[in-house]
DNA sequence: TATGAATGAGCCTTCATTCAT
DNA sequence: TATGAATGAAGGCTCATTCAT
């Protein structure tokens, strides 16, 4: 199984996204950046030449790594669409558990980018949630999910596990994996998932 | 029907509602939010005490309308459960299609609230999300809807309808009401609605 | 009789100058200007945008207020080039004595002004340089000056008016008319002025 | 004839150099020499102690080399005060042409030194001056020049020299010895030379 | 109510310089 | 010699806020 836990940035970048991820990019000070990160702040300036420059780091590095994971499994699982939408959701919701601080800067913090930034991150996005696009739209062509609207629900099962971020604890009740699984049985409902048996 | 949209604040706070919503709460300058109501900073200064206020103000008119007709619609709609959800979905959606940037303000600056008014704010928020709870739970204690993990779709439900403020668009192709019903037939998926024909 | 004192920058604008004329532009800090001005850093910034505007306010002052009594003075004087040199050479040098940080200013910081401000100020430079140029190649088509390269020759006039900025101290032995008043003896000569009876 | 192109420095002293002539000393990096010099920061202080240590280098080496060519032209020319000024305006003009840059940062940036660097270049430049002061006044003494004010014409002369400065190009229409050529002219007619013929 | 002027605190960033390697 | 990494101090500038008018 996937662990995305070890991906998690070290050093002067960790300590970045750790206060971004508490006090957003403008409420987020590079002294602060620096004071967890151990070194002075002109030091930080020679790892990264800006503070958005962190920020860009930080939001490549967490969605890079979701992405290569994501088009990865989706490659290896087969054309299944039901299996592929499981898996896209599987993976969604680890990295979404295990990253959690990255993955709501990513989603968060798009609009302190500046255009230029903007732009690449957006597109990544973007590409992510075409996967879950494409998994729902193929499996209704296939008949195996039944569903008057594909589009809304592909972009549900997305905001279902980007949502994660909000709510969920390490230290809480359900391990990453039991996320994962609660996340599959309900975006295969939302998907309008019908076994020959009848419901999920 | 509700509708939401004539509660949107005018004037001052309008502006800094505005403002909050672009760029954040420690994105936004007091001067902007001047500037774009029409007045001078030291003249907003007549009408609220301080940045931090004007938070505060924006985020509590915008709860406490969407706390109103929520409690005001399940009061009136009877005790099913089912009838309930349907209710509670509905009115969120709407809340959060027509008081976009209220919603998206309230949902995003809770970490910009000075300690004593976060508590408040989360409190509103909370009372909303156990209105969703109840509904679910109460469902499935009747049997009308099948889930093995209820609190977890009733959260899943209440982030699916605040999720809206990140994709929707007023000049987008769908409606408010469209938007709430398609809402409606996700939630109650979601929820494992099983009617006797079997799936929803 | 020109008096030009009168015309020196107070406040803000005076102390912007006093720094500059002293250490440079790039040597000059804010902080200090502020201090010498009587306020807050902050609070130049309420009567100036940068730094680098105050430069540039100085550098207009300064050469609008020389260039206009170049001009008018040329306009009175009539069309006889000796008197125009004469003429040209007594308001540089009252400028030069009685003004003497903006002049050196003017000429030496030219290099930090940002190039769209650099243009606008180079070309009201030359406006001045242009009318001795003229002074003297009237003079040498008149007869009035006998002198083989005029071009030069209105050049180190010029140079030594501006050169009064590195040595004079208004409580030194010369008067700013005194200076003047050598000064159009010494350009004289330099123009090559020859009256009937011989040398000047 | 005297030839001080060759005498231009090189290497990280010429760096310095040439971004000192561009954006003076405060506003000069320590970094940009460095690069201009193809080293590390670091690396320039293997060479140098301090910023402030290259700018004396600087001053000194200029002023050095035309002070020795200075002193042993006029040792070398004899006791009659015309051709001693002669010779001087000639080096001077030779030296402002062929070391622009040192010249215009030896007489710009004396403010950018720290006072006990400051006294021993003023000591120099004033050595320097009082060549001229000397040859003017020596040639009142002896007749051959007429001048009611000769401290000033010989100051007058020594700053059309280092004006020089502020206009030369090398690839202009006029070579160092050209320039030289025409302000010897221009100085002999400062200083009221008057062979028995009549004008210069 | 409204504002122009003002400010202390703090922002991001750059500076000249040092030092272990 | 040379340098990458580091830093204390300071740089220009902006911030939310106040106050006399």
């Amino acid at each position: 199984m996937v662990d995305f836990a070890a991906g998690e940035p070290n050093g002067a970048l960790g300590a970045a996204l750790a206060e971004f991820a508490v006090h957003g990019y403008h409420g987020t000070t590079v002294r602060r950046i620096a004071k967890r990160a151990g070194l002075s702040a002109a030091g930080l300036y020679h790892h990264y030449q800006s503070k958005q420059d962190m920020l860009v780091a930080v939001m490549n590095r967490g969605l890079d790594d979701l992405t290569v994971q994501l088009e990865s499994e989706v490659e290896h699982v087969g054309t299944d669409p039901v299996d592929r939408l499981v898996r896209i959701v599987e993976v969604l919701a680890l990295f979404h558990t295990q990253r959690t601080k990255e993955a709501f800067v990513a989603w968060t913090e798009v609009r302190s980018l500046e255009p230029a930034n903007r732009g690449r991150v957006v597109a990544k996005r973007d590409r992510i949630q075409r996967l879950a696009d494409a998994a729902v739209e193929d499996g209704v062509a296939s008949g195996a999910f039944l569903n008057e609207f594909p589009r809304d629900s592909s972009r549900f099962i997305a905001s279902m596990c980007v949502s994660i971020v909000q709510w969920y604890k390490p230290d809480g009740p359900l391990s990453p994996s039991e996320v994962a699984e609660r996340l599959v049985v309900s975006a295969l409902r939302l998907a309008g998932y019908a076994p020959d048996s009848g419901a999920v």
